[in-house]
DNA sequence: CAGTGGTCTAGACCACGGT
DNA sequence: CCGTGGTCTAGACCACTGC
């Protein structure tokens, strides 16, 4: 009976939030009722309901009792405050990645801000950066450490205008499942940051610094993030 | 059967969250399992995995197929961009509310960050000013909006260490549900904020433009922050 | 009033981790 | 291998919204 090994309820919901984003749906709109859906999709209310409580958890919808499913507005800043990368919003044509620094082995460093394991400090950490452009703009500048276990020929691998978070599932079967950050607002660190984010030494940036959780146990990706705001506020849900 | 109108689930969420954050259970402890807890407490499955949902989704633990659910670390910033207001973190001991501007009827603003309805444009709106201290240092600003629809006396309630959510609930029957909201880091905007806030002209801030969605059909609460994040960053899950 | 989402029960089978 | 969490079924009753 399994589908594919994709759960029905995550089916659904990519189903519907594709509809949504595609503006099948509009804001405003009510979707088909869980019952509904239940009979369109031959599953079972408990189902259908995780489906929807997917979409309300991501923003998509927004529930009430006695009227239904209402789909909400999509947001306009950059959805990197939840999950899924940086690619939810703005709408994928005018987000752009470049690699800067091309992953490499290199010892953590001595400043790192999370504690790491004895296994993360023994197995030492892959370096990259990343530059995220919209409409041709530098606007996030991502540093990221990953800790050098179990991976093979990672570094080999092209990571333009590719989502870290899609190889890691492709080819080493890593589901990104959350994670935490620390957010600051301070005026641009150093001149290489400056200049790579174009901006002037002392304009205000967005700091993030985070941990992000994966289906490997005690695997972790680490990403310290510089954000130009002036242009797009960062986005998120609560 | 009904056991005073709090859900099952979430009497059993609170439970474990006063656990937890009391130090009953520790960083990397197992939780029971789910049998054990439907046992313990006399529920299905289900019911007690939404608890467990429930704090799964605001961070307090991971879970791990074949493992069990562990108690996550918990955070050291302030948890300002999840839900529960402000409190969640740092211990209530550290944190004072201190009220700027007294609740008032008032114009919108000219140049209000979202767009509102004709109802709420027609009622008018309540406004008042919060400041948030830290160890007795002023951290956040807050300026709140909220539409002047159905709030009998609101103006008289003193907010000073309550939690504005609190008054709602308990007042008006208004449950907070989320919300959305656009960052930003910025130079400190006016010197009336930054006399406030006791930070020099220039220092960068953090600026948080919230919508928050509430219980009562098409009510929302408005709000603009200003954070200083020099000391304390801000804390969230993803 | 009918229809909606909110809560809950009592089971079932599966995939995965630790032993 | 056993116990864990992950998924799913097929019902039930309630609270709320809109008419």
């Amino acid at each position: 009976m399994s589908p594919g090994n994709i759960p029905q309820y995550r089916q659904l919901y990519e189903t519907l939030r594709r509809h949504i984003v595609d503006g099948l749906y509009r804001e405003g709109d009510l979707l088909p009722s869980e019952n509904e859906l239940c009979k369109l999709h031959g599953l079972t209310r408990p189902t259908v309901r995780k489906s929807l409580d997917l979409l309300a958890h991501e923003g998509f919808i927004k529930r009430h009792q006695g009227l239904g499913s209402v789909v909400h507005k999509l947001p306009k800043g950059i959805g990197i405050l939840s999950i899924s990368g940086t690619t939810t919003a703005i709408g994928k044509e005018n987000l752009e990645t470049r690699t800067i620094i091309r992953p490499g082995l290199s010892p953590w460093p001595d400043d790192f801000p999370f504690s790491l394991s004895d296994n993360e400090r023994e197995a030492g950490c892959m370096h990259f950066t990343r530059l995220r452009l919209v409409n041709g703009k530098p606007v996030i500048y991502d540093i990221s450490y990953i800790p050098n276990i179990n991976l093979p020929r990672f570094s080999a691998r092209n990571l333009n205008n590719k989502s870290l978070f899609n190889i890691l599932r492709a080819a080493y079967r890593i589901e990104v499942k959350g994670g935490e950050q620390y957010i600051k607002a301070i005026n641009a660190p150093d001149p290489e940051i400056c200049r790579i984010l174009d901006i002037k030494h002392d304009t205000p940036v967005l700091h993030l610094q985070r941990r992000i959780d994966t289906s490997r146990l005690n695997f972790y990706i680490y990403s310290i993030l510089y954000c130009n705001t002036s242009d797009h506020s960062l986005y998120g849900i609560f």
